[in-house]
DNA sequence: GGATCCGGTCTCGAATCGGAACCACTTGGT
DNA sequence: ACCAAGTGGTTCCGATTCGAGACCGGATCC
């Protein structure tokens, strides 16, 4: 079975995974957060080779995480964030969380402040109705919508 | 540049990102989350060929994130989930709430409930001073730590 | 005109991937 | 004891993907 075949499956964490979880898409996703637009920069930014950053960018703009467009004031175009791709922002901080934990033994390199504030943002998983606070332990999956229709069809 | 020396780099979200950012890895991980622990049992979950299961698994047994171990009652070993893996939760939730806005056109398939509650688990990113809700915008990257101390060195 | 920057394509050797064959060990049946 | 089946794992091979560089057309600047 090849990976893209993922996207078949009636999952909403394998069917992102098709286009954003393999090397280099999440980095560039970062990138953008960061304010890179233009070919070249994400090519500085992240030593990505040519031929991979097209395919990746392409990949992008294909599912509607990036428009490509024309500035007024630049002969050359821009990639930039469409709404499906800031909603993209929530992943990223979640790995940062999991990366300050785990994988920075001098302290986060970063802090991703609260603009005109003293706090930091953080990735919480919480119940919508009681407002607590989750882990795995506390989750139990059950048949959604999207699903009840094809159980009896086959 | 290869991808792996992203690892290299002083930033909370590329350096997990080598680890967990590739192929199969995510989806491999939102399997143990579902109780999978058994070589063969990732493999008819997954599609995954059996080399490259090999391969995820014992990077994610070298990095911690899953420890490999013989239960009393059985002659085969099973892949289990550390504290650091449990952690990672929050990522395949956040990458789940993105694909059940953008990528579940009959809705979601599949409902993460809280135990012995009515509401559901989402991912939320606030801020852990005043608690408000944020987005990409209203984030400000700052220098933090793990920098720091690096910065007059060279 | 020539030099330079920019985005993009093409090519080629190297690395990775998917699938199958193969192996060692354990279990169950006869 | 024997064979069959299941389990976890390795090794091989052809196909795909990757990284690096060459190349190319257009815009800009001198």
């Amino acid at each position: 079975m090849r990976y893209e075949d993922l996207a078949d499956e009636p999952c909403s964490i394998t069917r992102p995974l098709v286009v954003l979880g393999d090397r280099w898409t999440l980095v560039l996703l970062k990138h953008c957060f960061s304010g890179v637009r233009r070919f070249n920069a994400f090519r500085t930014a992240m030593g990505i080779s040519r031929s991979r950053l097209q395919d990746r960018l392409d990949r992008l703009v294909e599912h509607g995480i990036l428009v490509r467009q024309r500035p007024e004031d630049s002969t050359y175009d821009e990639y930039r964030l469409t709404d499906k791709g800031l909603a993209v922002y929530p992943i990223l901080m979640a790995i940062r969380d999991w990366g300050d934990a785990y994988m920075a033994p001098d302290g986060p390199p970063v802090r991703y402040r609260h603009r005109d504030c003293t706090g930091e943002a953080h990735v919480t998983l919480a119940c919508d109705a009681c407002g607590d606070t989750m882990t795995a332990r506390d989750v139990t999956p059950e048949l959604g919508p999207g699903l009840e229709g094809k159980l009896g069809q086959d």
